[in-house]
DNA sequence: GGGCTATCTTGATCTTGGTCAGAAATGAAT
DNA sequence: ATTCATTTCTGACCAAGATCAAGATAGCCC
């Protein structure tokens, strides 16, 4: 809250997103090599030493789109009288800050790790998708994505009870880590009980209950923030309680 | 559900857009007159006669993105066990499709009522993001302000009460006609109390009850699917119940 | 290591809003 | 108009989960 410390510009001011270990899950897969080279030279990084840094704020304006090289970010929005809520947590290889392209932002980014950025500047990213018609083509799907997932999320707080949104939230953090390469059993929250709860619309205390209560059911142990997913089947199971006779049948044919 | 009917295309094909009483809310504001045109030669019109019809499913390869006419829409996603989530209901003058750019359409859209829209088809779109920086931006700026809505969505949904989020809902379609240039006093609700429930994340029962509640109380008028908003101040201090002492206090201090 | 603060867990209550059931109202079809 | 179907409203009951209140644990600074 009371956090003054800021994101600060990392030197040598160039990086080489040759290097990245998560290139191909960034926004230049896909180009060839000049467009690369025109990318990459545009690109930026940013650091927070510690956590509760203030990348961006509601209504600061527009400057970049950033990728997380190391670290995590939590985005939230804020009413006037003061509460707030979590609308996204940001892992390596992933990309944010597409809102605010309007009015400037509609949230406010703060890390929750030290934490490293790459960013691509706004007049880059107007420029370069004038450029570069792959480039444009990324950032339309990117933010059509971005989108989806925000759908998926109201679907989650409308219609599922609080077992299944946590159960779904696990499944959505170990599938990630796996889309970057590890195995995705072993997950190490960087967020708070509180900030895994707000989130998820729920309270602090029945994040705890429930996850208690699925360590009891040997589906998951938990140790502090790291969170190892025992029985992945048995955790799909919560998410979606209402599987159809048929469908049942019909995996038992194709798998005998 | 067991709808069949589909929206057809209307003749003749093309439209002017010079004499849309929505341009000023739609994708070509801002474009220069010859801008304009080259816009106006690719919009195409379609329209459904009755309330249900199916404009696109989840899975739908994108082929375009709409701007209403006449009539309203629904969105909505679906898990496999059957349970849907209202995403969105638009209006005339409002867009809409801007998810499935990535893996084609991830909600389903439904009219609910008589509905005639204006599409610009997909390769429409990237052409005219290339050709038109204004337009390009102006498509950028549309699917950061989807996202920034979408946010709005989840807080509603994961921090506000049931009442507090009937009365967003209300205060939003008024903001909504207002915009339009109507007065936005006397809505008349395109959908159900089953979908305002559902988009809202409650039972329909509930809406039932809080809409007699507020007409008890005279903050709105309720007849069938007509909405009056009788007290536009009691309903406004419904959303946002925790008003600061100072900010009351400098309003007084302000208007005296 | 020892003390201090944050975070996390667990238990006991209470409230919101969901579910079930039936009545009333609305609208469409004959 | 009459019937039938759908939607909406209202009441009674119940359960999921919030809130309140201690403790337990862990991280951190000296």
């Amino acid at each position: 809250m009371a956090n003054v410390s800021k994101f600060s510009p990392v030197r040598p001011m160039t990086l080489s997103c040759k290097d990245c270990s998560l290139a191909e899950l960034c926004l230049p897969r896909g180009l060839n090599p000049s467009e690369f080279d025109q990318f990459m030279s545009m690109v930026r990084q940013r650091a927070s030493r510690i956590s509760g840094d203030i990348l961006y704020r509601t209504g600061d304006t527009f400057r970049a789109i950033y990728a997380i090289k190391t670290g995590s970010i939590k985005t939230l929005v804020s009413s006037s009288d003061g509460e707030e809520q979590i609308t996204g947590f940001f892992m390596p290889g992933e990309l944010f800050g597409f809102d605010g392209l309007d009015y400037g932002h509609s949230c406010t980014a703060v890390a929750l790790e030290p934490t490293l950025l790459c960013e691509l500047p706004v007049a880059s990213v107007d420029e370069l998708a004038h450029q570069i018609p792959g480039l444009r083509r990324e950032i339309f799907r990117m933010m059509s994505r971005k989108l989806s997932e925000k759908q998926s999320m109201l679907f989650l707080l409308g219609r599922r009870k609080a077992d299944q949104r946590l159960a779904t939230f696990l499944l959505s953090l170990s599938t990630r880590m796996q889309y970057r390469g590890l195995s995705g059993n072993e997950i190490r929250l960087s967020m708070s009980r509180h900030d895994v709860a707000n989130y998820l619309g729920m309270a602090s205390e029945t994040v705890s209950r429930l996850l208690s209560r699925l360590s009891k059911e040997k589906v998951i142990s938990v140790n502090g923030r790291t969170v190892v997913i025992e029985n992945p089947v048995a955790l799909r199971a919560r998410v979606e309680p209402c599987i159809t006779p048929n469908a049942v049948t019909l995996d038992a044919v194709s798998t005998g």
